[in-house]
DNA sequence: CTCAGTACCTGGTTGC
DNA sequence: TGCAACCAGGTACTGA
């Protein structure tokens, strides 16, 4: 599911739902997903008894603020949460459940079990792995493009690789990579050190343009996602590229097209975005 | 150190 | 229709 726009629509939707309910009870069906504390026995025993005081979000993660913990969430590719009253069957992609004093309870499911949770003391969890290794979101005033053009600098990776590290910019996924390079005109394969400095300063523009007005739309519904109120995002209909293969480019007319970039699809107008600069 | 490839999982789609 | 191969919005780990 969920790049940056889907998890702040997530965000906001859990917050209107379950902001300052209280847990009594955590229950843990796949192990793998709990990284911290690893033995899911303390895991359930750090947040008994605590009351969800906000909700907040670095780059794809999830910050579950308690009185006295942090409970950091990763949705992966499939990861979802919702809200149901308790004592209904388990369905079978059910992960972990958060039960409330309400007799409500917070579901984590997860086809691909792909997802993770870590717990800390509360402001530790941006002095630790997983969140310590995220650089700025897109739109964060410390995303300058002098920082931006001398990460390019350093690195003889395919641009498409680096707009998809988390450690330089958080956030973006294969959905708005794609997007954001099609909208600064440049190919994803063009290897990062040779970006001009014009040229990164429209790809930093590009994607925090696109990365915002996504958010502004509620993400994008690729499949059957929904988010934690059953809700759909509409940002599919602003998508020039991804998911766009054999079908004509919206500014040239030419067929757009699907190849393979650090192991990932990828979708160029092969006009709009040429190879070479 | 950098970076491409693989592992982690399940299920839907494609193509023979 | 049957079934194997491939693909999926992500990232951690391995070893060249």
């Amino acid at each position: 599911m969920p790049e940056l726009p889907e998890v702040e629509t997530v965000r906001q939707t859990l917050k209107q739902l379950v902001l300052n309910k209280q847990i009594s009870d955590v229950s843990v069906f796949w192990d793998n997903i709990i990284k911290r504390p690893q033995d899911p026995v303390e895991f359930k025993g750090w947040l008994q008894g605590q009351r969800l005081r906000d909700i907040d979000r670095k780059g794809k993660f999830l910050i579950f603020q308690f009185d006295d913990i942090s409970l950091v969430s990763h949705l992966r590719m499939e990861g979802k949460f919702g809200l149901y009253d308790s004592g209904l069957p388990k369905p079978k992609h059910t992960h972990v459940i958060f039960h409330f004093t309400d007799g409500t309870e917070l579901r984590y499911d997860d086809v691909r079990k792909f997802g993770t949770m870590h717990l800390f003391e509360k402001g530790q969890e941006l002095k630790h792995k997983p969140l310590v290794l995220l650089g700025p979101d897109p739109f964060d005033p410390l995303f300058t493009l002098e920082y931006f053009y001398e990460k390019l600098q350093k690195t003889n990776r395919h641009i498409k690789s680096v707009l998809l590290d988390q450690s330089v910019v958080a956030g973006l996924g294969n959905i708005y990579v794609d997007e954001a390079l099609y909208r600064a005109r440049l190919h994803p394969e063009r290897i990062a050190k040779e970006i001009t400095f014009e040229e990164a300063s429209r790809l930093k523009e590009a994607s925090a343009e696109t990365i915002n007005k996504a958010v502004k739309q509620g993400g994008t519904t690729i499949r059957s996602y929904l988010n934690g109120q059953g809700e759909m995002g509409m940002f599919q209909q602003e998508l020039k590229v991804y998911g766009k293969e054999d079908t004509d480019c919206t500014d040239c007319g030419t067929p757009i097209v699907k190849l393979k970039v650090s192991g990932r699809g990828t979708h160029v107008c092969p006009h709009c975005q040429p190879v070479t600069h």
